[in-house]
DNA sequence: GTCTAAATGGCAGCATGATGGCTATTTCCA
DNA sequence: TGGAAATAGCCATCATGCTGCCATTTAGAC
């Protein structure tokens, strides 16, 4: 992705004294995650491109393969955290796509419910096979618990922040 | 930004038994670190809105504050981890905004330095003022140590993938 | 000193996602 | 039950960021 090394937080942070180290602290770790999230969706393009996926398609993928009697777009976007707008439009290319298929929703008269197609089984189905060893690679150095940590801190930062 | 409480991850991971718990626990970090990602930008935008940036833009002013001779669109690009394009195109839209100003770059005819102007530092002042007290009220019951410990993972993480 | 590879600028096109406005449907409650 | 509020679909627009392409400039190897 980069051409050369880059120093990102390195460089951003950490280098005016007339801060408190806990606010230098946290703008880094921000804009880490900020690097983090590009490099994830980088990553996960290339890695399931030949699955004909995106990153965008298998976060999708992976809610409705979870959900049991499928969910409805602003469903999925709930799940997501994103626009029903956003969610709306991938998955309507999806179905087009053939990977995902509307049903009648009982509940709902307009809003129909997404549910995986054949194709879009074995779709999950490759992604897992490329998705596991991906996770397995990545943490294969880190230990449980510092995984546990790191995620029980994203998810409080989530909480406080999605109101 | 959401009506409903969005159970993200929670809905998301930890559902499958025949995965591996680490497998589920990276997945479900990678997840989160899309869902934070982009509430850190909502709120971004938000905090900033008054002083007339973004999270695109505070996240450029910021680095060129902290260079003390001016960078190049590439080298923000480079700090940042992003594009030269994506750089570009915010450069040129915060110096046509008067925020930034560019300067012969004596080391390269057509790469020019890109440096705050007056509007610009100001803007950076104000900035501050809006995001110290932003990161502190987000830290104040967070311990240092688990804030640190993160940021090493993520910065893990972002080693590992940035290649 | 020359020549090749890397870096840069500038252009275009595309993907993802947010927002706003409008209408239709559904839900909830007084 | 009736009406307000929430939810959902749909359309358009905008912001952000990516890639590809080609010409120019710079830097490095020889």
């Amino acid at each position: 992705m980069n051409t050369q090394h880059s120093p990102t937080s390195e460089f951003v942070g950490l280098k005016n004294p007339q801060h408190s180290p806990k606010r230098m602290l946290f703008l880094d770790l921000v804009l880490s995650v900020f690097r983090l999230n590009g490099l994830l969706i980088a990553e996960g393009d290339a890695m399931t491109e030949s699955l004909g996926l995106t990153s965008a398609r298998w976060k999708v993928i992976g809610v409705v393969a979870l959900s049991n009697a499928g969910l409805t777009v602003p469903g999925i976007a709930r799940v997501l955290g994103q626009s029903r707008q956003a969610v709306q439009r991938i998955v309507d290319v999806m179905v087009s796509d053939g990977l995902l298929h509307y049903q009648p929703n009982p509940k709902h008269k307009k809003s129909m419910l997404v549910l995986l197609s054949e194709t879009g089984v074995s779709a999950y189905n490759e992604l897992r096979e490329v998705q596991d060893p991906w996770a397995i690679r990545n943490t294969e150095d880190i230990p449980v618990q510092e995984l546990e940590s790191a995620l029980r801190l994203v998810r409080r930062l989530i909480q406080r922040l999605d109101r």
